[in-house]
RNA sequence: GGGCCCGUAGCUCAAACGGAUAGAGCAUCGGAUUUCUAAUCCGAGGGUUGCAGGUUCGAUUCCUGCCGGGCCUACCA
């Protein structure tokens, strides 16, 4: 509704700006609003357009303002724009028709078409998690899986087609060194190791040991042989170890899918390293990375008998321009400029074998439908909403369905991977460019955020010996290796067990399961809130005491408020939904002119503008892939409700079409906070 | 050495494309008619936005340099 109001109003200003002054809608930026004035009373939309203006007309902001608001007159929806300040075009929506407009949860029907702004359309695909089947899930991976699921949840509400996959890194060194302990330090069986599988947190187990491993490593490094003797082993595939590896592998990955459904995390489709190996799918890449010349082979230097190509980021160097410039720079010179040995990438190594950035070419290559192959699929997961997690085999395993969903060859990919991936992600959509899939490296996103560390205090509490530097720290990063972290199923049950608290001493009426169950969405609530707080450079330093705060600027408070709302409509033998619906047409013209207009009815104005902001908000965090600015506007929300809530009293309201009034302005800040909050993953509960 | 990011109140963080008086939460202190439950609300104190320049009507935001911090920079995945 915001989104939409600006959007004409923008438009009028292009035409405007266009037949009066000459300018090409080129020359200047037809999103011209910034959000909103600083103060209510000022307006609802603010344009500063003036100023930019002056110099190239040659006349003072305040006359260009003034010329603009008097040449472009009325505009449907508003009710006036005026100029403030030194040349600020302020528009005033008209309060009584938005409003109704917003009741009704519709936008307003235009006289005449509006420009529809091109919409990407097509499948996209998000990939999040992404998490080494070798160990628990710790908060790092939390904050990964909440933002992606998060986007994926922002995109369908934007009305996207999404596909939701967590790639599965099963063959790599961290699997193998859990192998390893359990084969050559622990010497346990295959059967022992099937029988600890099926614990309820073999994940732990793992956890425990991947750090037994790492130090066992630290302590002879002659070890490191068992690790290269078991990956290589691994890759090979039909043997014991890759048998266990795949045991050990698997089960840790459904510990993680179990944990990410704890907080309403699914996926579609887990495609593995493992089948990018067996179906060779690098094979097909190499091929055409070879044919376009992507990659470069070297006969000298450190690289030698490689094949690389350039990393990302890594500007031509001038020794390497001075080479280009030599005689043989003709037109049908196809040679590939030389890169330097700093800035080249190994792709292929001297032994023929491919590192990780080249399977993960040859795997978004297959993301695009650009490989020519395709894995098979067996169902691995089915949630308790009967939905089915797919994931990736060979066709000739017995339980490959060919009954399966399509996926990959999608239109647009986002992956979630954090900021310390940056370049080879960037490497890869290089390699997609240089292989003249410009489209795809354009619709190609690094959703690209920071770590979650550890505060020193929470880091102590844990039990670690820290340095006397690392005290001095603002935090402290995480390490699986060394099994320094905070486990995502414990931070979940601490959680859990603080709210619960809270709950059994305000509702010590509920039954058990129901109080539980309360306990259960209050905590998922202050996890998710939490990880989307921060915008995604900040580094999060985790610390148990902000983690599990119910008060103030956290998902409980934002709940509270749709509890409160909804506490409302129930003492008033209510339905706030049937109210919506049935009331819509109760409150007259005159009612909305009466209540909302003049700056007495600016503070209750404030919640009808900021529930009209939601898709405009998703609009932004979609374009920005930042969902921060989601956990703001439910924060701004709650904020406002709460504020109201204590000012005026509703039930007691004498004034029947007053009553009516307020509880319409209740009921739909109500559903947007309820929307906000399902868009973040967040449900509300019964009671608080 | 090269690349990317960060530095804002005591602490943790906001401030979309440069915009109007830099805002929240926590913590501290002081309050809220026995009301639609106080997981709430109101108020107070707290800032030279790391430093120095530059660009312009306007800079927390853009540019340059410096200081401090983080991450990446393996024929490991």
């Amino acid at each position: 509704m915001y989104l939409y109001l600006q959007r004409r109003l923008d438009r009028r200003m292009a035409e405007f700006l266009l037949s009066t002054y000459g300018l090409d809608q080129d020359a200047f930026y037809v999103d011209v609003a910034v959000e909103q004035p600083p103060r209510i009373e000022l307006g609802d939309y603010a344009f500063p357009l003036a100023f930019g203006l002056a110099k190239r007309l040659r006349k003072s902001p305040r006359k260009i303002a003034e010329e603009i608001v008097a040449g472009i007159g009325v505009v449907e929806g508003f009710a006036k724009l005026e100029v403030a300040g030194a040349g600020y075009i302020n528009a005033h929506v008209d309060r009584p028709e938005f409003a109704a407009t917003l009741l009704r949860d519709e936008l307003p029907k235009p006289k005449v078409p509006q420009p529809n702004l091109p919409a990407r359309t097509g499948k996209v695909l998000v990939e999040h998690s992404s998490i080494n089947p070798n160990k628990a899930a710790h908060v790092g991976h939390l904050r990964n899986a909440i933002l992606g699921d998060t986007f994926v949840r922002l995109l369908r509400f934007a009305g996207r087609e999404v596909a939701v996959q967590n790639y599965i890194d099963n063959t790599g060194a961290q699997v193998a060194d859990v192998v390893v302990g359990f084969l050559n330090i622990e010497k346990k069986t295959h059967a022992q190791i099937e029988a600890l599988a099926a614990t309820p947190r073999f994940d732990y187990v793992c956890w425990d040991l991947y750090a037994r491993v790492s130090q066992w490593y630290e302590d002879d490094k002659a070890n490191l042989q068992a690790r290269a003797a078991t990956l290589h082993a691994i890759e090979e595939g039909n043997n014991e170890t890759a048998a266990i590896a795949d045991l050990i592998s698997t089960a840790v990955l459904k510990r993680h899918l179990e944990t990410m459904d704890r907080l309403d995390i699914e996926y579609d489709f887990l495609p593995r390293e493992s089948e990018i190996l067996h179906l060779h799918f690098w094979d097909a890449a190499f091929t055409k990375l070879k044919e376009a010349g992507v990659l470069t082979y070297e006969t000298e230097g450190k690289n030698k008998g490689c094949w690389v190509m350039r990393r990302a980021g890594t500007a031509v160097s001038k020794k390497e321009k001075e080479n280009d410039e030599a005689p043989s720079n003709s037109a049908e010179d196809t040679t590939p400029e030389r890169i330097s040995e700093d800035a080249q990438k190994v792709i292929v190594r001297s032994n023929g074998t491919v590192g990780y950035v080249g399977k993960d070419i040859a795997y978004h290559m297959w993301k695009f439908g650009l490989l020519g192959r395709d894995f098979s699929y067996r169902k691995f997961y089915r949630y308790p909403n009967a939905h089915d997690c797919w994931i990736s085999t060979i066709p000739a395993d017995p339980k490959a369905d060919t009954n399966h969903p399509h996926f990959g060859d999608v239109a647009e990919i986002y992956n979630v991977i954090d900021t310390r991936q940056s370049e080879a992600q960037n490497t890869v959509i290089d390699a997609l460019r240089a292989l003249g899939h410009g489209e795809a490296a354009d619709r190609y996103t690094h959703f690209s955020y920071e770590m979650v560390a550890l505060t020193p205090r929470c880091a102590e509490e844990l039990g670690y010996q820290l340095s006397v530097e690392d005290k001095g720290r603002s935090f402290i990063e995480v390490s699986g290796r060394k099994g320094f972290g905070v486990k995502a199923d414990d931070l979940l049950d601490t959680l859990i067990a603080a709210a619960r608290k809270e709950v059994d001493a305000r509702h010590p009426e509920l039954g058990d399961s129901e109080r539980a169950g309360i306990a259960n969405q209050i905590a998922i609530g202050a996890l998710r809130y939490f990880m989307l707080k921060f915008t995604k450079q900040s580094v999060i330093a985790f610390d148990f005491k902000d983690a599990l705060s119910f008060e103030g600027d956290t998902g409980p408070y934002a709940q509270y408020a749709v509890v409160r709302a909804t506490n409302i409509f129930r003492k008033g033998g209510l339905d706030p939904e049937t109210f919506l619906q049935d009331e819509t047409n109760r409150i007259s013209p005159e009612d909305f002119t009466q209540y909302l207009t003049g700056d007495s009815a600016n503070d209750i104005w404030e919640l009808w503008l900021a529930s009209s902001k939601t898709s405009y908000v998703v609009g932004q965090c979609i374009a920005t892939t930042e969902p921060a600015y989601l956990a703001k506007h439910a924060f701004q929300l709650a904020q406002l409700f709460n504020a109201f809530y204590h000012r005026y009293p509703i039930l007691s309201e004498t004034d029947e079409g007053r009553k009516e009034f307020l509880l319409a302005t209740v009921a739909v800040l109500r559903r947007e906070l309820i929307r906000v909050l399902a868009t973040m993953g967040i449900t509300v509960p019964p009671v608080m």
